[in-house]
DNA sequence: TTTAGCTTTTATAAACTGTTGACAAATCTT
DNA sequence: AAGATTTGTCAACAGTTTATAAAAGCTAAA
């Protein structure tokens, strides 16, 4: 479920497109005036507004100009005016796209699923299957080849995969695994590591994902 | 100057849209087919694609589909079409605007800058955040990217992030960090202050963010 | 029992980091 | 302006931590 927010006056067309909209999951919010807009906005919960230019009070160009004072969320200007002007300066102030009406409220649909894959995807790129854990073949792949790790290389790695970005300390590695005994010394991760670095570094001789945390542990970086 | 791909097989469309598009510091290069535009596109040259959909040898819409296969580079789609089908399909396959022609070059230009800006601001987002601490990885970023510091340069640096703007004095950098003896002398501060200074530098050589505060200690600005 | 496959320890080399002293540069005081 | 104090940076050192190879110890299955 996508939530939007809308601000447009027409409250009857407000509630036919969100009407229409919801059929595709998204969720529309309606408030009638800019200012009542853009206090809601502030609550951050919306993932794309759209905005119609021709309000009251204040000048739908301006209203851009106010939003992305504060906030980067994507803006579909929807207006009644088809007009080369009013199109350019839209866009060149800060809005995504730009929907003269009367529209066709599939085109919105698409326009909006556009925008919101593009935000995800530059966010998401390159971190999609570097690692992949798979449970229940104790097996992980990296780069899509299958890791021939050992139980123990296996738990470690795991690990260092669900707490990503995040240190973990030797101990933790020791008292997390059943293939670790508890009492082994922390010298022991070093070694275990070390060997699934060589592994990765079959797969990928330049890989340099797996950084040691200087007096606690290591850390995965991807 | 930001450079372009078209694909249209109208050269002298193109020509002239290319010929507008200078003015604005955008360099169009044409390719009058598919095939030799998706060869060019492999090049990775190019910031954005200007999509003709009404092609020889290969349907538009198939395409948009084979160059998201590799890349995810920003399309519009420009056509003399202006349906609606069309317009629905070309953005949920992986376009990200659709441009009915005749179309004000103007609006091109708008477009194009429009979704560039966007492409960049999710890469520079969090770049607003000068410092960022990331406790659970133990790391610093500063516009974004990793310092690699040292564990005490780690926690001296923390502590200035902290009290920003404020006197930290020597002493405090002393007796709060694990990673620095508590009868250290005081010019190992100086020292590791001077070391994290060089490693901001590295980033950004005109940085200037941590002040001294003299007889006491230091103060980072920003 | 033997073997194969892991885990664990040991040993050693390499890398890293906190620390200090020295001295130049900057800043303050008089 | 001169002199005193403080800061910035370099180079070097010693102690620690990490990386890796090799050997030893375990365990379960054949």
């Amino acid at each position: 479920m996508i939530d939007v927010l809308m601000i447009e006056d027409d409250t009857e067309l407000a509630s036919v497109i969100a009407k229409f909209l919801k059929k595709y999951d998204i969720l529309v919010t309606n408030k009638e005036t800019p200012l009542e807009g853009i206090e809601e906005l502030k609550s951050g919960d919306y993932a794309l507004l759209i905005l119609d230019l021709t309000l009251p009070e204040l000048d739908g160009l301006e209203v851009v100009l106010k939003i992305r004072e504060f906030s980067s969320i994507p803006i579909i200007i929807s207006s009644a005016r088809d007009d080369i002007v009013d199109k350019v300066l839209g866009l060149e102030r800060g809005a995504d796209d730009y929907l003269p009406k009367p529209y066709n409220p599939r085109e919105l649909v698409a326009r909006i699923k556009s925008l919101l894959r593009r935000e995800q995807k530059s966010a998401k790129e390159d971190t999609k299957n570097l690692f992949e854990v798979d449970e229940d073949a104790l097996a992980i792949k990296f780069k899509g080849e299958v890791l021939n790790l050992t139980p123990a290389e296996y738990d470690i790695l795991r690990r260092l995969i669900k707490y990503k970005n995040r240190v973990v300390s030797r101990l933790d590695f020791i008292y997390e695994s059943d293939f670790i005994s508890d009492d082994a010394s922390e010298k022991n991760i070093d070694v275990m590591v070390s060997r699934i670095r060589s592994k990765i570094a079959e797969i990928d001789p330049d890989a340099n994902y797996i950084k040691s945390s200087r007096g606690v542990g290591y850390t995965l970086n991807f």
